[in-house]
Order: structure tokens, then C-alpha cells, then sequence
DNA sequence: CAGTGGTCTAGACCACGCG
DNA sequence: GCGTGGTCTAGACCACTGC
């Protein structure tokens, strides 16, 4: 770390990252300017810029234009992915009781390459899509775009075209509307940096990464019944799946004398 | 996106992701050098050099000190989380074989802070862990840092503390020793900036980031029986988690006569 | 208005890989 | 040796925020 043939602004950084990791440097608070930085550690202002880049990368920092430069709260707030059906068979609640839904879109419309791939549909075929965005209730902070697909022989003609919050999860919309069973998921889990679009609704610093699930859910003959998408600002959450183990299905049973 | 009012980098950075998008720059291609650049986009080489970091963030184009830049592959491989139970409980096998694997420690060591945390211990607890490097047997790459962590309770004094890659699925090979039952999981997904050790295991680029898994499985009483923890370079990896949903437990029973 | 970070330039020198 | 990208400097001007 203290590596003295390192570059200036790799141990410039390396100094700021443990002055915010010791606490010297609490959250919320601002860091001395550019220029003060510049000759507190004797190092040229474009220099010190590309330190601060590396930090903001990092999630440690953010520079706010005209402001200063902030350390961040580096509280990961915890989101639960959709993915999960167990508890939600049993009350039926939606697990984000403290975000704001906004419904973006309902209706119809074409499905997204990777989307229509998934289904087996041409690029561009109609699907019924819910397209939404989460708020945190408290601080109007965006925390999550989230879309579902769904094919129309699903969900066409219903009130899942229609933009309301829909009355319980999703899945069980589904299954009362069709009488078909979701069997089989699939999730897919990515980072990648955002589009222009997901950086401005979620409110991305420059140079903030997304993580991105695609959850395909599936009845007992594999046909689809929905995809889910949901994109989170990478640096704030942490993503969280709880779940059931099967146990062993092929377990001998117990020979009666042992 | 040609938005001409924009900054010069973000509008070169957009003529650049267009080219690779649309196949003019191919994957694998050299990019001009960034003198060359810099004429043929009038745009001094600081700003030339910012535009490209924009690119590399995205993990769209590398760099090669000495030789050239780059466009990557943007085929991401599929890796399958180890979270999953069912298709184990049947075969038994690892899921991983065309990986190679690197124990790189197996014995007793002090958990890491978010480890005994969980497990609730106090921090520098000692544990049973297992360390191990993964890697593509074609192209020697490596692909996934993994770790498991196992109380003692559970692992001590058992072939897990040895150095040796696992007959079987861990969760199987931990059941046998003990006669307990994995029951519930969870899965915590974060994205992050890597550690200087990640960077340097997984051969990152400047500014790629990791996608880290952390998974902890408990018997039917609560009591933890392993975390497991895995990461991978984001910006190569789609992480693949395949499982049932179970079926409504209160679902009123078929009638017989139909 | 003063102070901040954002953008951009024109250089210089170094470190690396390769022929 | 040559061309490459990596590091670093000393400026300039602009855009944004808050007083």
C-alpha cells in the first residue's frame, strides 16, 4: 500500500482511502478543495483530480459540481431480489412495502433483443410490459428500475395491461389469471456500467455501475410465463435472496432396524 | 447521444461505442494510437486519453502499456453461482468442471470481519477455511476467487482442513460428516471496486469491478453451517442461479374425481 | 460575487513490449 | 530503437452553487 515507487496519484489515493476507512474522513463530510489538496500533498491539480477519480469510482467520494467533494455513506442499504416466491405464497405481500412505486408503463409494446431471445420471439415481437421505478419513501432517493414481461397469450387482455399497482406479487396475478404454475426460475445476475437513461433515473455519479438481474420464471412444460428485470445503482445495495433448500429427494429412507 | 453541446470526450466515447456496437471495431481490434486519435478527432491527448478511460470503465476497449488498445470481447461466460442445491442433491457432482481449481489454503484461520460477523462470532474467531482460485482450463484465465468459511463444530478435525479439492459438492461432504441438514439460505449480492489482491488475482484492468457473492446456508435450527463467498471480474460474467419455485403449500388438494 | 469542480490544452518524461 | 500507453505538470477557461 505504502509503496513509495507507486504512482502519486495511486498513493494519494491510497492516503485519502484509509483517512475515510479509519473514520478521520467521516461520511457526509467535505473534503478540503482541489487546490488545497493539491498542495497539501504537493502533487499538480491534474494529478490530484485523477486520485479523486479513482475514489469516486470507488464509491468512496462524490464530487458535486460548484459544491465540493463529499465522503459518501457507505451504508449498503439492503434490497431484496423478486426472485424468491416462498414467503410471498403465504401472505402474498409485495416485499417493498418502504419504496415508492411509480408505474412508468403498462400496456403493450416490443420486446427488448435480449428479452425476445429469451421467449423465443422475433426481435421486436409484442409482449405486454410493466415498466417501474422504486423510490425510498423517506428520502425520494431512486432505488431501483424494475421492468416485467409478459407474453400476451399471459397477460394480454387483463389488468396487468393496465397501469395500477398491481393488488399482490406479480406471480400470483399471473397464476390466478392463467391457472398455470410457476415452476422453474432462472436469474441472471450482471454488472455493467448504466445506460445514459438508467444513469439519470437512478441519479448515478460519473463512472457508478449497475448491477442488473434478469429473472425468468417459467411453468411445468417450460414455456415463460414472465421475465423481471431490476437494475440497482451498484454502489448502495446489497442484494439479498433468502430461500428454502430442497433437501434430498433420493435420501434412502431409514432402514426400520437402524 | 450526439448531443454537440456535450463534453468532447463523452461525444468521442460515443463515436468510438457506436463503431465497436456496430461492428466496425471488432472485438479484438486495435484502436489507432492516441496520437492518431487525437488528429483524427482534432482533440488535444489528455482528452483523447479521457474519452478512452470512459470506454475502459465500460469494459468495452483494453489497454496495453507498451503494445496498444484494444477492443474486448464482450461475450460475457456464464458462471453458475454455487447457491443451488437441487441438481447436486442428484448427481452429486461440481458444477465447475471445466474450471481449474487452485486450493490456495485449506486449515484453520481467523474469519474476516463480515464472516464472524454473520456467524456471530467475535471478529478473528477461529474457523475452518478453504481458499481456492479458479481457472479456465483453455485459456488459463482465471475466472472466480472463491472462499469458504465452516465453524469448527462443523469441520474440525475433518479432511475439509486439508488441502485437497473435495470428493463432491461441499454441502454433501459437510452432511456426511456431521448428519446435518442444509434448510435455508441466503445470497448476498454486491458489486464493488476489487481489492489490490482481487485486481491482481483475476488480472483486472484499471477500474473493472467485481461482482461478490457471499452465501450462508444453515441447518433447520438457524445455526450456520457454511459461508461461502465468490467473486468474478463483472465485466466478463453472467452468474447463473437455476432453481424451482416451490409449489403453494395451502393449495387446496386435487379432487379425486377429476 | 467568490469558490468550487468540470473541461481542455500543450507540452514533458517514463515504462513497457517488440522487433 | 521505436512506437506504444502511463504518469505528471502548469496553466486556462467554463459551469455550477450559494451567499
Amino acid at each position: 500500500m505504502a509503496d513509495s515507487r507507486a504512482p502519486k496519484y495511486h498513493r494519494m489515493a491510497d492516503a485519502l482511502r484509509r483517512e475515510i476507512r479509519d473514520g478521520e474522513l467521516p461520511p457526509g463530510h467535505r473534503l478540503p478543495a482541489e487546490t488545497a489538496l493539491s498542495e497539501r500533498f504537493r502533487i499538480s491539480l491534474p494529478t490530484v483530480r485523477q486520485a479523486l477519480s479513482v475514489l469516486r469510482a470507488e464509491g468512496l467520494i462524490e464530487s458535486r459540481h460548484g459544491v465540493g467533494t463529499f465522503v459518501k455513506e457507505q451504508r449498503r442499504l439492503q434490497r431484496r431480489s423478486r426472485g424468491r416466491y416462498g414467503s410471498a405464497r403465504g401472505h402474498g405481500k409485495l416485499l417493498t412495502h418502504h419504496l415508492r412505486h411509480d408505474i412508468v408503463f403498462a400496456g403493450r409494446g416490443e420486446a427488448p433483443a435480449h428479452i425476445a431471445e429469451i421467449m423465443g420471439l422475433k426481435p421486436g415481437a409484442e409482449v405486454v410490459i410493466r415498466r417501474r421505478n422504486l423510490f425510498d419513501k423517506e428520502t425520494g432517493q431512486p432505488e431501483e428500475i424494475g421492468a416485467s414481461y409478459l407474453p400476451v397469450e399471459v397477460a394480454g387482455g387483463t389488468y396487468l395491461e393496465e397501469p395500477k399497482v398491481v393488488p399482490k406479487a406479480l406471480f400470483l396475478c399471473v397464476e390466478e389469471l392463467t391457472g398455470r404454475h410457476y415452476t422453474r426460475a432462472r436469474d441472471q445476475w450482471i454488472a455493467r456500467m448504466p445506460t445514459a437513461d438508467e444513469a439519470a433515473t437512478l441519479e448515478l455519479p460519473n463512472g457508478a455501475a449497475v448491477l442488473h438481474v434478469v429473472h425468468t420464471a417459467r411453468d411445468e412444460n417450460g414455456n415463460v410465463l414472465e421475465i423481471s428485470e431490476s437494475v440497482w445503482p451498484a454502489d448502495r445495495v446489497v442484494v439479498i435472496d433468502d430461500y428454502d433448500i430442497e433437501q434430498a429427494a433420493d435420501e434412502p429412507s431409514a432402514p426400520s432396524e437402524v
